[in-house]
Order: structure tokens, then sequence, then C-alpha cells
RNA sequence: GGGGGCGUAGUUCAGCCGGUUAGAACGCUGGCCUGUCAAGCCAGAGGUCGCGGGUUCGAGCCCCGUCGUCCCCGCCA
């Protein structure tokens, strides 16, 4: 080994010691007679003097130096003479003395700053990725993401979790997100799919008895890209045997306690809060509630009914609802800032958006006239509207006014800074319905995923009211994120089958695309369930980022390109020959 | 597939109503400089204004197309 010490672990307690470090060269400072470098490497930055009185040949040779040169240096570290500690820098109490310099490696200057804090343009940044993560901010990033793996690990070690690898070339899957495929040049005309998660595989693990499995899986989808989503990612992917809803979640709690704490020291309170899929669109719109602040959606239908609104009135005769949220202090808003809120509600299918502002003098709304007083007043009362806050209204089919609620909360309590920034709020949302119906195709697919589950109560509405079957699945939601998802499993063949047929697929294409899966059932299948988390997702608001890309060493673009490797790119005529492979551009 | 933002020096950006030779900061190169740490001072180099077409006497600026990138919708069991 060349080094003694790493550059960021000198401390005063160093002083005397004769060291060698290598490392980056991070800043330069030529004085002419005096030079100073910044070595950094990945524990930290120091100062190296080069003093001619110390050693002339070595301090001529540093005048040569540039930014990004590998460097390898020998010296006496020293305390700082008086007055010129640095207290900016861990290492700022001491500077090493160097008596011999080695050049390891030139470099180019970089093209854009490793030592800068300026944002540099995201695509350049991937481009470079090396030098990009050379930067602090970065290499804190993979550390805390290691630790956080390593803390995970731990647990469910600790717990009698066995880790257990899957196959990256697996089977084509129907359901869901888009396999990526993968030829087979023994086996011509046939694909492989990279997993979109280990979720056959988990559950076939648990037919073997494995009884507690885990795994930190890479997973695969072929979908478009955005800020928290990448096709290829990360999950926290485990099952267990002989497990209900409760034993899940419990576990999940303890777990993120531990992670929380080891990798950032955030304390998690335990237990989560739980709500039902039901309680959370019709109180915040959303499967995925952020609970850090109010504004929750109210109901004022009961209110409008009687009301000579037209526009209220329909929505409750179809079937529809009338729901509003409360803007605290928007009652000064304008004409333009409440048009920009329509257009915004219309972009999630609301026909418009009604509002009212509450005043001290009264009620100001262009629906004043639908409303005698008494009624207005009940429905500021009942969304707890007070005086100089904006009340707006959503009157359309049960999910469009959640939808555009839901958004509308989100927006304004962004544009109001209602969020509070250091909190993290989880929540259980639990007792998604099983199923929902695709108008485009004219059937009923898995909200969760096929092999999820009903409640025991609701299997007999399998057949007559499937929308109303709820299922043993459940999510996991922080900060309105969600960052995981899973469910108790049907362990029964029967019961699969059963599930099949609702949704639309086969005996012959179940055989063909799930045999294995039913066949396995057969064999003595446990109870079994579990869940997956997004491992990038969690990392990402540990160390506080908006997109996963700032977590992943090597991200791609959002057309899906590696800007380092150029991937993906074309291959030769005699690999596709091979693999039996004609374009069609 | 759709909507929106951005694209000017190595980097981050400015560039007025379309008008003469496209600027700043940082970085880079050279020089001076023995206590700096965002070192300082002096000098200098550096531009296919993403690309293509159009309008115009004249385009970095306007129009059309295209490419890249980011955000969002659709999509993501």
């Amino acid at each position: 080994m060349r080094r003694t010490h790493y550059c960021g672990e000198l401390r005063r307690g160093h002083a005397g010691a004769r060291v060698t470090l290598c490392g980056w060269v991070h800043r330069r400072r030529d004085h002419g007679g005096l030079i100073f470098i910044d070595l950094r490497d990945r524990e930290g930055l120091i100062q190296v003097v080069f003093n001619p009185a110390v050693d002339t040949q070595t301090h001529a040779l540093a005048h040569d130096l540039r930014s990004e040169y590998v460097i390898e240096v020998s010296g006496t570290v020293a305390a700082r003479p008086e007055g010129t500690v640095n207290p900016n820098l861990p290492t700022g109490e001491v500077e090493v003395a160097a008596s011999a310099l080695t050049v390891l490696s030139e470099a180019e200057t970089p093209p854009f700053e490793v030592e800068g804090e300026a944002e540099v343009g995201e695509a350049l940044r991937l481009k470079y990725r090396y030098l990009d993560l050379r930067r602090p901010s970065l290499q804190r990033i993979l550390r805390l993401r290691h630790v956080a793996a390593q803390s995970i690990r731990g647990f469910l070690n600790a717990r009698g979790f066995i880790e257990v690898e899957t196959p990256m070339l697996t089977k084509s899957t129907p359901e869901g997100a888009r396999d990526y495929l993968v030829p087979s040049r023994v086996n011509p005309g046939v694909f492989y799919a990279l997993p979109q998660s280990p979720q056959l595989f988990k559950q076939i693990l648990m037919v073997a008895g494995i009884d507690r499995y885990y795994q930190i899986a890479r997973c695969f989808r072929d979908e478009d890209l955005r800020a928290d989503r990448q096709p290829e990612f990360t999950q926290i992917d485990l099952e267990m045997s002989f497990v209900d809803r409760e034993d899940i979640w419990s576990l999940m709690e303890e777990m993120l306690v531990a992670v929380f704490r080891e990798a950032s020291g955030i304390t998690v309170a335990t237990p989560c809060p739980r709500m039902s899929y039901a309680e959370a669109m019709a109180r915040f719109g959303t499967d995925k509630p952020d609970t850090r602040f109010g504004m929750e959606l109210a109901d004022v239908g009961p209110l409008v009914r009687g009301a000579g609104f037209k526009v209220f009135a329909q929505a409750l005769e179809q079937g529809g609802e009338v729901k509003g949220i409360c803007a605290p202090g928007m009652a000064g808003a304008s004409r333009k800032e409440l048009d920009d809120l329509t257009e915004f509600a219309k972009g999630f299918g609301a026909k418009g958006l009604a509002w009212m502002k509450v005043a001290a003098e009264g009620i100001d709304t262009p629906i004043t006239k639908f409303f005698k007083p008494e009624e207005a007043s009940a429905i500021v009362h009942a969304m707890g509207g007070k005086s100089g806050d904006l009340l707006l209204f959503v009157a359309d089919k049960s999910p469009i006014v959640a939808e555009t609620l839901g958004r509308l909360r989100l927006h304004l309590a962004g544009k109001l800074r209602l969020i509070p920034e250091v909190r993290y709020d989880f929540l259980w949302v639990t007792d998604f319905p099983l199923l929902e119906y695709d108008e485009a195709e004219k059937r009923y697919t898995a909200m969760h995923h096929p092999f999820t589950a009903a409640m025991d109560e609701d299997i007999p509405l399998l057949e007559s009211s499937p929308l109303k079957v709820r299922a043993k699945a459940y999510d996991i939601v922080l900060n309105g994120t969600e960052i995981g998802g899973g469910s108790i499993r049907i362990h029964r063949q029967d019961l699969q089958e059963r599930m099949f047929e609702r949704l639309g697929i086969g005996p012959e294409e179940a055989k063909a695309k799930f045999g294995f899966l039913l066949e396995a059932l057969q064999y003595g299948a446990p109870p079994h369930g579990g869940i997956a988390l997004g491992f990038d997702r969690l990392v990402a608001i540990l160390v506080g980022v908006e997109s996963i890309r700032d977590v992943i060493a090597f991200p791609k673009t959002q057309k899906a390109v590696c800007p380092l490797t150029d991937a993906p790119s074309p291959v030769t005529r005699d690999q596709l020959k091979e693999l039996h492979i004609k374009m069609d551009l």
C-alpha cells in the first residue's frame, strides 16, 4: 500500500507523523514561493504545503500540478501556524509539509469543476459520471446508500431471512409493464425477459419451504421514465410464510426504524398510522396521501344538494360528488390565479372549478346567487374556512373529483409552503380494491397483481360484484411517495385459477404463462405474503434529493440512454444473424 | 403518443424592440508573488449562438422542422 493515511482522517494528534498520502489535486494555490494543494481522497481534504525550504526539488515539481492530477505525497504532518487554521475543514488544524511528490496520473482539464458547487447540466454530469461521482456530495450519497443496504441486510439476517438470488433471465409475462427481452442464441425465435420483479420466484421459494426470503433485487421495466422511475431499479424484496398482514407491517416498521436510524440518524415513530384505500381517497383524493399537512377534502354534497346551482346538482344526480378544499390565506387570489387553478383542474378531467373567498364582511363568490346566506355559511363552516381563505370546489364523477382535488391540494400546499421539510410521515394504505375495470380493453385487471389474495369475506363477491372485492394488499407511503407495496398471496390453486378467469386469462393461457406457479401451488403451498420497497426512492428521501438518478451510480436519461456508455447501441450483422433476428425499422 | 421548459465560450448564465466587432463570472494558459484555503495582482486564449430550412436590407433574437435534455400527462400488474 502506497498510502499510510487517508487525507480526510488527519487531525491534530497526527502532528509530527511522517505520512504518505494518495489522491487527487482538488485545488492549487501557487504563491510562487509557497505552493498549497488541497489533496482529496474519498475521506476528505487535506492541505499540503510545498515549501522550498523543506525540499527545493519537490517544490519545483509541484509547480506543474494541475486540477485532478493523481499524486502521491510524502511529508510530515504539522500543526498549522497561528492564525492559519481553517475551521471549515475537519483537517483544518493541520497540514502536510511535502518532502516528496510523485505524479501518478496527469489529468485533462475536466469539462466541469469537480470542486465547484455550481449546478452543471445533468447530461454532461452523466457523460462524465466518474468526475461527477468524485464530488463529495455524490460520494456521500453512495456511501449512505451502502449503509442503508447493509442496515437492511443486517436487520433481515437477524430475523432469520435468507438472501436468495433469483434469475435475471426469466420468462416474459403478459400482465404489467413492458418487458425487456433477451434473445436466446441456442433457442432461435424465443426470448427471455428481464424480471419486472422476483414476484413468482419468491412465491415459489415459499412453496420450497424457505420460509423467509429477501433480496436486494434489480428490476427492469420498459416504460417511460420519470424523476422517480428508471428502466432498471432496485427493490428490497421479501416474502414470508405463515403470516398475516400485520406481521409484514410490524416487521417493516421495525426495519424502517433501523434503516432510518443507522443511515441518517432519523427517528421513525411506530406503529405507523394505517388508513384504508377508501378513506385515503375520500380524505386526500389519492392512494398515497401526504399527511404532513392538512387541507383535506371536504364533502359538501349534502349541503349543496338542495341549492339552486345546476352544476352541483347535476353532478350529484348523476351519482357524482361535490367536494372542496380550503386554501388558507388565498382569498386574495387574482382573476389570473383563479384562471390558472381552473386550467390546472381541467388537466385532470374536471370541467371547472368553483370558488368562494371568505372575508370578515362575508363571502365573495360568482355563485353567490345560488345559495342562501345560511347555506353558504354552512359550507364555509363545514370546510373550516376562516376569514382570508379560499374555498375551491369540484363537482364531477367521484374519481375525477378525487384526482383533481388531490392534485390541487398538493399543488397549493407547495405554493403556500405548507409542507414541513424535515418530517417523515409514514402511512400504511390498506384494503385496496382487488380489481379495476379497464375501459379500453373491456376487462378487469388486477390492481396490485394477479397473485394477490382477496379479503376472505369478499371472495363470494368475485363473480357478482368484482369491483367491491377488497384485496389483502397494502402500500407503505412516506411523505406522499409510495415507497413500497405488497400483499398476502393466493396460495390455493383453485383460487388462483378463479382469479385468472376473472381477469379474462383463459385456462390455456394461464397454463402457458403461469403453469409453473399453478403447478407449484398443487404441491403444498404455505400461506404467504410479502412486500417490495423501492430502494432508490427510499435512499432519495433519506438524502433529500428529488430524483432517483441522484442516488444511482450510473443512471439513464429520460430516453433510457446511458450517456457514459452510449447504450443502447447498434450491434453487428453477425450478432443479429447468430440470434436469428431481422430488423424491421 | 401528448403538453411544457431549456439549448449562446470548457462551465453557469446575460444578451433590450430584429441593427455595427456576441458579453460577465468561474475555469483554462502565461507572468509576478513565502501563509493561502473561493488566494491575490497583471496579461492572454477561448464562440458552427444545438442542427436544417424560411422571413428580412439585416436573425443569437421572429417562423417552420429536427435533435438533445429536463418536468408533467398517458404508460408504469
